[in-house]
DNA sequence: TTTTGTGAACGTGTTCACAGCG
DNA sequence: CGCTGTGAACACGTTCACAAAA
């Protein structure tokens, strides 16, 4: 099996939420064109990334909805539970941990971390916070969302990886070093900003106010 | 000028934080060896990057700290103040809001939408909350939040799209379709969980409960 | 000598196009 | 004939390596 890029994985993800879409329709059987319907992706592209795991299609069919979801929710490692730390419970901290969503995916948030005495021991949702300082490897945090201020998100992340935590979730603007063990990705709100405003700017060189009437 | 890609955009962002540290730090010049570094970029991205957009450096010394950093925020388009709309005052709605680090790089949230009849008329930091028929060309939003639940996304950024907005910052779990001349950008909270998901289980086929002790 | 700016080489991901199989 | 699976062609972004300039 080769090296999966990241493109293909958040396309996993993609098809996956079409199948879980199309077998709540009652639908059997689709076929690449259809899964890559929905997304600005070809078909070939849908072939080729499953491809990559293996061959769940049957040629001049398609692929069976039930099936290929299964198949993906194994790839994704998404048939477990993962247990999840919060750390930072302010507003994106919260927000998160607000988000019915992720445990009905499998993703459990079993323990909220925050730094300020005056949030410790507050309870946020069913959770009570906690300092970090009492993270143990006996936690068994499988992956963090970091949602500190960004001074304070590298410290964090040598406390998370020292406790056995091998994802992070980054959202503070900030590249976060880490050991090769230790997974990160990151979100990084200001930089989409950014990016809009690019686009924005490029788009009519010379108007900027607003669109044409 | 060649098409500019997105990586070279999110580069660019870096560059600019990057310079705005340095410059607080009070030194005058940078090479691209330095501008590199913080990030896992080489010497010679940044160079070609910056390449894209004019000669900035000078051979033997590098770039000046203030030019280049003058010279990028006008690239971004962060030279000017973009007025920003937030609709869905939910959690993530209202953790964006809250966020004070916006309005310094030149985002004005000036307005938020809500659809439920009893957050309409609410207050949330200093804005009333409004529901999103209200919204006309008048309000001359450039660019706009999605945080509204997914089944709603793609009908707001019709409406948004209609109003003249030109760059839309999508929260929700799914594609939108809009005009081309309206940039839109997707944050996905599950498929970021989703790609940590598959990378811990790649990791380690087998082992799959917690770090090694 | 130092460091930029950039064509050329390289590597990686996407698309094409068709063979293979139902 | 349908549609998948996949090598080959292609496109695009990154890195190399060096000429040009200070």
């Amino acid at each position: 099996m080769p090296r999966i890029s990241e493109s293909t994985v958040r396309r996993l993800s993609h098809y996956y939420r079409v199948l879980e879409e199309v077998a709540a329709e009652g639908q059997k059987l689709i076929s690449s064109h259809l899964l890559a319907e929905r997304e600005g992706i070809t078909s070939a592209q849908v072939r080729k990334d499953l491809s990559y795991f293996g061959s769940f299609g049957r040629r001049g069919l398609g692929y069976q909805v039930d099936h290929l979801r299964t198949e993906i929710r194994g790839i994704l490692g998404l048939d477990r539970r993962w247990r999840v730390a919060v750390v930072g419970a302010g507003h994106i901290g919260s927000a998160l941990m607000a988000y019915r969503g992720f445990a009905s995916q499998g993703f459990d948030v079993v323990a909220v971390f925050d730094s300020s005495p005056a949030r410790v021991g507050q309870s946020l949702g069913e959770l009570t916070i906690r300092h970090l300082d009492t993270l143990t490897r006996e936690d068994a945090i499988d992956m963090a969302v970091i949602s500190t201020p960004v001074r304070a998100a590298q410290e964090v992340a040598d406390v998370l990886a020292a406790a056995g935590v091998r994802g992070i979730l980054n959202f503070a603007p900030r590249k976060l070093k880490a050991p090769a063990e230790v997974t990160v990705r990151a979100v990084d709100m200001t930089m989409e900003f950014e990016s809009l405003s690019f686009s924005l700017s490029q788009a009519r060189p010379g108007s900027r106010r607003r669109a044409a009437d």
